[in-house]
DNA sequence: TGTACATCAGTGAACGCGCGTTCACTGATGTAC
DNA sequence: TGTACATCAGTGAACGCGCGTTCACTGATGTAC
């Protein structure tokens, strides 16, 4: 039965999709061809009409997932009043409850990270997925407003760090109180501006930018 | 060839031992028996005279595994001048490049979160990882030099986290320069002491035990 | 203490299951004339 | 425009491999007498 064009790329996309959800759930390792090919609506042998094998899915899953993540986060920041506030606004998501649910999908940094690690630099996930984490860590950098673009920088990287290092975290102790404490301790140093943590030094460093900020 | 009493307590101690060893390596669920047993020195079917299976190592691998980072950590704070000095070599050696090899060992928290995670509360690993989990941010809280208990133990958990999501992240992405600005920045982030940042809070916090720290 | 027998840890072949991948087949689409 | 043939996506059985697990066998240890 074949299918028209317009259908097989229809098709194509509707793969990538349930890929690109289905890793945020469960990781790229775990995820089985018959299991995502079933979500999509298929039979498992037609997967290799569209790709050459399950690795070759992967960079594209990855970089559809992390772009679903981008979409969200710059809908906080779209409804957000100050940078501040989206900072925040997007902390509290990600640590929210929905995420802490290890059934749950999640942030694909978080959900992708050990399968990354596994897989080495040559597996064409690496570059997806640094590309990705790069793109959360320019967003959250951009969204700075200590004046100091390099501040700004680090700070990003700290919280993302922070961000899915709690995450996880919480994932593998669910059930535990222990979870619930790390994500309260988490959200509320996060939820605590940088910046004003440091005036001393922010004082001391000339403001590049008027106005950025909130202040 | 029947072995004596002592010698398959022995044996089955090399087993553990190397389980705990390559758990830090691998994970959990990429470690198969067969490679466990090889690296015990053994062939993969005695593994069944010592456990059940492959899940009633789990809990015991995981403990020992937590057992060895904490010696290191002790190793650490009693070398260490003062608790500040100790919490900031923890975080040095924690983000070692040594650690931050995807091959190599590092701390359980970090190996074993995404295996413990999947695995769900049903499974004998879980409890073991929170209960290693909460040992490491007790040792963090005891290192702890705001005076205030609550705090302490709140920012030791976004210590933890922090130390951990950086780990995973410059694991994930070795070999491309944002795992060692990340790396940067979050050390760079742990080596200042939480109570430095917050003067304005610290003042007004009462201390409860005057001279916990070094200050 | 010595002897005969039961016990049991180690070995490595083999089993069973899951999963990635292949393959023969189907039948609708696209194309050549 | 109509017709005949080639193409190719979807299907589901089957293959192959890895890995957890089982099993028959071995032979040294532990034990009963």
């Amino acid at each position: 039965m074949r299918l028209s064009k317009r259908q097989t790329v229809e098709n194509r996309r509707r793969i990538l999709e349930s890929a690109a959800r289905l890793v945020q759930e469960q990781g790229f390792d775990r995820l089985g061809v018959a299991e995502l090919m079933h979500a999509a609506g298929f039979t498992h042998g037609g997967f290799y009409n569209h790709f050459a094998s399950k690795d070759a899915l992967a960079a594209t899953a990855c970089e559809r997932a992390f772009a679903a993540a981008a979409e969200k986060w710059q809908r906080r920041i779209d409804a957000a009043a100050t940078p501040r506030d989206a900072r925040r606004v997007i902390a509290e998501r990600y640590l929210g409850a929905a995420n802490c649910d290890p059934a749950a999908a999640s942030c694909p940094t978080a959900t992708l990270v050990a399968d990354v690690a596994r897989a080495g630099a040559a597996h064409p996930i690496h570059a997806a997925y640094v590309e990705g984490v790069r793109t959360q860590i320019d967003t959250l950098a951009g969204l700075g407003s200590s004046g100091n673009a390099a501040r700004d920088r680090a700070d990003a990287c700290t919280r993302l760090a922070t961000m899915m290092g709690a995450l996880l975290l919480a994932r593998a102790c669910h059930g535990d109180p222990l979870a619930g404490e790390i994500v309260a301790a988490a959200r509320a140093r996060l939820a605590m501006d940088d910046a004003i943590r440091r005036p001393a030094r922010m004082s001391a460093t000339p403001r590049t930018k008027a106005k950025r900020g909130s202040r």
